[in-house]
DNA sequence: CCGTATCCTAAAAGATACTG
DNA sequence: CAGTATCTTTTAGGATACGG
């Protein structure tokens, strides 16, 4: 006890964004595998811990509270502890996060378009008899 | 030889993109800590190696090279070189990377909005002094 | 000038078992 | 249900030296 550690993905918060540009900034506290697909996934609402678990397919439950600890420390989502037994717990985005949305949104269809635009350059050079 | 490594940043992709969601897939493309850091850097017009290493404090060499290797295979740069002596290459943003363009200028503001507010909420316990 | 090649460390992420 | 606690693996990233 006493010993931080395993409190922080993303640990390039500390030295370089003291004074970094906004842009390192904002990576920093979105960016990693999981973030921002966690963020979507409370686009409609509130959830609750085993919702969001459920709707990301191969995230480990220590990864979800990892990143949701973090997210929360980081003014992201709202976590709320109902004082219920089974115990329910659930997060909701803040009003910050919500201001990701429409960048987020932007992200997926960017996403879509390049996957597509690759796919369809990757003719293979032997025709694919399938078709 | 013929091992391939050391070729992959974010080597999520592989395995979680295939069928993943664009997010995801997204997030692969430009994710990590320097990438869009790189690509914004291109935003009005070609630029050498050496001057994308003077603009980004704190980047080596090899992870210059080892993200503009990888985006120019995802085809979000495109590497030109010159026969000159001493050599000369440079850089630029492919059309794909161009429609990246709004999306890290709205990520930069939301970096520096979040910044603020969060300083903002953190005031000090103890007052300072120095104002 | 524009990189590679090695070697190395520190984080991120995974597996698994356990708990209030 | 909603997590912790350990332990281990994997990956990103850094330092440094050298090369066409």
């Amino acid at each position: 006890m006493g010993t931080k550690k395993e409190n922080s993905t993303n640990s390039i918060n500390a030295q370089y964004l003291t004074q970094e540009c906004d842009l390192t900034y904002a990576v920093c506290k979105i960016g990693g595998r999981w973030k921002l697909l966690i963020l979507c996934k409370l686009e409609n609402g509130k959830l609750r811990f085993s919702e969001i678990r459920r709707r990301i397919p191969g995230i480990t439950e220590r990864m979800l509270t990892l990143q949701l600890r973090e997210m929360e420390k980081d003014g992201l989502v709202k976590r709320t502890v109902y004082a219920e037994v089974p115990p329910r717990v659930d997060y909701e985005l803040t009003e910050i996060a919500e201001e990701l949305v429409p960048i987020w949104k932007q992200l997926d269809q960017w996403g879509k378009k390049h996957r597509e635009l690759i796919q369809s350059q990757i003719v293979p050079v032997e025709c694919n008899h399938e078709n």
